[in-house]
DNA sequence: ATAAGTGCAAAACATTTGCAGGCTT
DNA sequence: AAGCCTGCAAATGTTTTGCACTTAT
């Protein structure tokens, strides 16, 4: 999804198009190890120095609200955000919290099984699975 | 897992059997809704009028050392309590929140696959599918 | 011109921590 | 008797909210 896209989309859903939350869209539509908004505002603070956290929350929400990405709270309180919308795997280490998203067509395979078995139309998932990741195991050593 | 097996646990790890912490224990291993502290503080307060949600917090913590009871963060940024430590699914309503666990051994297999794929062994999971649940599905109509 | 978005600061929550006194071992 | 546990309160960390000002439409 590039710039052009991103307005396109605000425009549909009568939202302003501002350099700050183009900024904040690209940011987090790029990134692939889940950030929570703390990260964001720190790195986004270096190219717009007036940008505030309570900017990062709203776009954020609005990005969710859009469908464009998902929410994911964890065991230390903390909310993370995922750009990846399709069936996904959230392989997390439980030595330094790294996420990686891995895909396997077995997934979709097991969730219509579910759900033709209980009769429902399921509305999102979440999938984690916690291991140690190659860089714990190597220090380990 | 009764009382007698809660005290041998304990005991056993060199952690003191105290009226309160036996009775936060045997509340959350037998609610199979996945309650937070705080609804745990105000059933248990019913009871035990003095006790405070440091201790809640405390032997919740306690307990997920002991492996006893899992932690599961959700998007409010609140953390719920799942005393079911087996592969299970927990299904979501995404209208009220109501959680419930479902088991299928559809899971273990797609779990295998994943782990002989990659090439790891899995510390932990955790499965959410969000959908609508019966309940609101009437009240919609 | 109008309505929506931003930045700041304060408020609201959930969870953690520190400590004096009490209870289990 | 010693040390762990409790309850209270204060501290912490994250997310939300309110509002005056600015900007996109």
């Amino acid at each position: 999804m590039d710039t052009q896209d991103l307005i396109k989309v605000f425009r549909e859903n009568r939202h302003k198009v501002t350099a700050q939350r183009l900024a904040i869209c690209k940011f987090i539509l790029s990134r692939k190890d889940h950030p929570m908004a703390e990260q964001i505002y720190q790195e986004l603070r270096i190219e717009y120095p007036t940008i505030s956290l309570g900017t990062i929350y709203k776009t954020l929400h609005l990005l969710k609200e859009l469908g464009l990405i998902q929410e994911l709270g964890f065991n230390e309180g903390s909310i993370r955000y995922d750009p990846d919308m399709e069936l996904h795997i959230n392989m997390v280490c439980s030595k330094c919290g790294k996420i990686s998203d891995y895909k396997t067509e077995n997934v979709k395979k097991l969730w219509s099984a579910i759900t033709s078995d209980l009769g429902i139309k399921p509305k999102g998932q979440r999938i984690d699975l916690y291991y140690e990741c190659d860089d714990c195991k190597k220090i380990e050593l």
